[in-house]
DNA sequence: ATGCTATGTAAACCACCGTTTACTTAGAGG
DNA sequence: CCTCTAAGTAAACGGTGGTTTACATAGCAT
């Protein structure tokens, strides 16, 4: 955490490093579990993809549900929407959430395409709780903070399902103001 | 579909009956999705609640991809909502949305749960725009019918999600009346 | 240099699942 | 009554996937 990346290190590096391997395997399931799912990607293809065996899943997380956990606590984050200034709130939100950048490695995705699965899904009730909800809820206000951050919650889930899991037309890189003005009201009625 | 149900036509039924059996075998299927979902219900589950063989989905739907196909065509159904005055539209929705009794068979959260399997999403996304989506776009008018279909849908989605799925107490059986009106307002603004 | 330990690998294990095959049997038609 | 077809069943097949086990080796410490 403290060694900078530079090329003459990379030429430097010991062939073993188990945090470079933990990290290496993390990262790859973030992308995996927020594009194909939880379900559908296989410890063989994140450890494919990282380079490593599969038997490192479980030597450094324990089993495929604990890497899970340890690749979707990562990614929940409410910093992003609580820096968020309140009187542009609404807009600021729909442009966070229609940033075509930040396809990969998005919770969002990977919380939904994990809800088929019952150990996967408790995790991730968990986490949204803990490190999401109750953040979000506690700077909304405590006057029913806790009402609007499940509301936040559901539009913004809605919108990416139809945007990013079922590519709709009126969600996609050309939606119409309208829409996106009906988006940008409604979360925007959360703080007024 | 013209034979009427009693005790005396009961006791003479024969024990084979395809129609009958094909039939338990579709709503076995259907509570089963909707509850567990698509991927963690395997069709000996499904044939054990119709009480008939596994190899038996296969013979009247061809596979699981088409009973889920055959499952969630028979729920998809525009009339529960285009049925509603569009006056009171917001308030009719939400009840709809939050009426208790409709938990078992309901097309949304067996749309949710099937989000991760590949091939049944590509069904759900077909038979999503097919049997609702462009009725429903169609009913809300001609002009920008289809941003506000969308955005209905994915309202409705996030609150099934965060109601059925993830049961959080803020749509649970006692929502406050701000975040109910909130729900409210939100799915009146697609109809004005 | 030489053990020793952490790191990594290959392969097997074991359970599950959708589907197919071979077989049995109920029940209508002759 | 007999036969033939549709309906149903039991069991196996082939593939997959998470995990474990046994083994190899890189790299640090002595």
């Amino acid at each position: 955490m403290s060694m900078p990346e530079s090329t003459l290190e990379t030429a430097l590096r010991p062939q073993r490093d188990a945090q470079r391997t933990r990290t290496a395997i993390l990262a790859a399931a973030q992308d995996a579990f927020s594009t194909r799912g939880y379900t559908d990607t296989g410890v063989r293809e994140i450890t494919a993809a990282a380079g490593v065996n599969p038997a490192l899943v479980s030597r450094y997380f324990g089993s495929k549900e604990r890497l899970y956990e340890a690749a979707l606590s990562e990614l929940l984050d409410t910093k992003q929407v609580i820096g968020l200034p309140r009187e542009s709130f609404g807009m600021a939100v729909v442009d966070l959430l229609t940033d075509s950048q930040r396809s990969r490695r998005n919770p969002l995705p990977m919380m939904m395409l994990a809800s088929a699965d019952p150990t996967a899904r408790a995790i991730t009730d968990r986490l949204l709780k803990e490190l999401f909800l109750e953040p979000l809820a506690h700077w909304y206000g405590q006057e029913r903070g806790e009402g609007k951050a499940t509301c936040f919650a559901a539009l913004a889930s809605g919108l990416t399902l139809y945007r990013e899991l079922y590519p709709l037309n009126a969600f996609g890189v050309q939606m119409s103001a309208e829409t996106r003005a009906w988006l940008v009201a409604a979360f925007q009625s959360l703080i007024d």
